[in-house]
DNA sequence: CTGTTAGCGCGTTCAA
DNA sequence: TTGAACGCGCTAACAG
């Protein structure tokens, strides 16, 4: 492997001249310049990211910590936070918290002595003090999903409580009266800003929060079929359900359809995310569009603005939509 | 941030001594390994990763390319990697190759670039030529999803013509004998593999494979639900379809059902990967079991074995299985 | 078992 | 505009 010193001396110039062309200052004359980029080429000249890195103190790497890596959820994120560092010539670090409080500070610590330049945060299960105390760091740190006051400007969120407001609102809409609810962990956020719109929702339609008809999942398939089997043993009578999230909706709806039940006939469902999969359920899921990839690319746009300085335009804040598909019908 | 420097000082011993205990090399007493320790934690030391890199010639780093983020095919891979590597302190690098010659290849310039100590590659628009090559260079390379002779010790894949001929087995057996085939893109081995495994089943049970009941997609939903329109305008007669993976399946279905069909009752369906979705979709979707996030385990376990020396069992080539749910039933 | 010393490859003053 | 020299923090012989 050719180091910076074989270029200088093919070059005929000095170490620093070389160093020099690599960083783009441009306190060098065409010629040598030119002698310098054929020597690199001529030698197959690749920097050493590490001696750079050391001798810079920056690493161009950003950590990104998500709470999962399977499901539908994350892998859109990713995908845009990869894409848009990638164009800069940054590199991403993952790492997997698993919305574990210990298993998220673990990681941070992880990407911490990993020498990232920057920390990406989905992070459920930690305490805002702590990334209160994380954000005075020297590291800097971008958070999706999340809100925390003091930190606010470094915060990429949805307006989660909107959206539980809209899927509860188009239902109500439709007639619906006694509509059950499928909420998230009660310990995530985003699951109780959503279960505050739904009853704000309700409220503001003179209808009553019944807590009986509101169960919470764990915000995957097997808590949807769960807690609609638990919904429909209650005895309460219900004509639609909300879903904190279109996974457990997609549960709730194949427990149903299992007894026979007609979906949407016979009850009517509304979900959250917009996951691709949505398109594609049987009923088709109307639902509420959560554009997390588009977060994630604002999370590294954030970056590359504050932290590398690019002249970039930068959303934080992003509103939910509802999208109406077939699975909620006017109540008959 | 402390150095190794300043933990020498504050525990009176060599910058040396301060390194074997970082590195647990047993020749320190235990003693001053403790007074070490206790000076480390004191100190709140953190090694400079890009130093020790940089030094040992060795980033504990393994760049990872696949060809996609979204979609539910490599989360699960991902994460297993993911946690596989972190076990022992390792951290993965990702990279995206969409697919496409160009891009797989910078992208594989990209983490080369970026000193990783391997490169778990999932890519499918390169050239066996280029792969073998790249085997030969100084970075070790592991391959899921792909087999290339040469460098067989090297790959970790599926049986992909097994899988393609028990979707159609199944189906045979089911007593069809009319059977679609919507393909993946023509130019992806694994596409190709299955795709001679449902011939080969055809042929076995005495069935003939008609070309014009045989249309290929690019793996996605929409072009199920495109192909299936196909294959119902042909006006050729059939009574099943095999899916060359689950996405397309349920693009194909939601065509059906959109139609007014009834499935399984008009037309039988296998897919093949077995992603979450078939276990919810309506309805269940029967499929071919891929074990894509063993493999993903496996190229981390392969990677701990022979270049970080650990003593793990590694394996590396995965007979897929059918799963039976319920989108394919006898043939009335 | 422990300390000394010489790099690893590059960025960055400071002079010239 | 260019070059010499030092230092980034750590590992790895080698010596003792």
């Amino acid at each position: 492997m050719a180091t910076i010193y074989d270029v200088s001396q093919l070059a005929g110039v000095s170490l620093a001249t070389v160093s020099r062309v690599m960083n783009k200052s441009d306190s060098v004359s065409d010629k040598t310049r030119k002698k310098v980029l054929e020597a690199m080429d001529k030698l197959g000249y690749r920097p050493n990211t590490f001696a750079q890195s050391l001798a810079s103190n920056c690493s161009n790497s950003i950590g990104v910590l998500v709470s999962q890596l399977d499901g539908p959820y994350y892998g859109p994120m990713m995908a845009e936070i990869e894409e848009s560092l990638r164009l800069d010539n940054k590199h991403v670090i993952i790492a997997v918290g698993h919305s574990n409080a210990e298993q998220e500070i673990d990681s941070v610590e992880f990407l911490l002595g990993r020498g990232v330049d920057a920390l990406i945060l989905d992070v459920e299960a930690v305490s805002d003090e702590y990334l209160i105390a994380l954000s005075k760091g020297p590291t800097p740190i971008v958070l999706i999903n999340r809100y925390i006051e003091p930190i606010k400007e470094r915060c990429i969120y949805l307006e989660n409580e909107l959206g539980g407001y809209l899927a509860t609102r188009h239902l109500l809409e439709l007639g619906h009266r006694d509509i059950a609810y499928i909420s998230g962990p009660a310990k995530k956020h985003d699951a109780q800003e959503r279960l505050v719109g739904h009853q704000r929702a309700l409220t503001e339609y003179g209808a009553r929060f019944d807590p009986s008809l509101c169960v919470a999942g764990d915000y995957k398939e097997d808590s949807g079929v769960a807690c609609m089997e638990q919904l429909l043993h209650s005895g309460k009578p219900f004509t639609a359900v909300v879903c904190a999230n279109d996974q457990m909706a997609s549960g709730a709806i194949s427990a149903c359809l299992e007894r026979g039940m007609k979906i949407p006939q016979e009850m009517s469902f509304v979900g959250y995310d917009n996951i691709p999969f949505a398109r594609y359920a049987v009923p088709k899921l109307t639902t509420i569009n959560n554009p997390i990839h588009e977060m994630g690319k604002m999370a590294a746009l954030w970056l590359l603005k504050h932290l590398y300085k690019k002249n970039v335009q930068v959303d934080s804040v992003f509103e939910p939509q509802l999208v109406v598909r077939s699975s909620a019908i006017q109540k008959v």
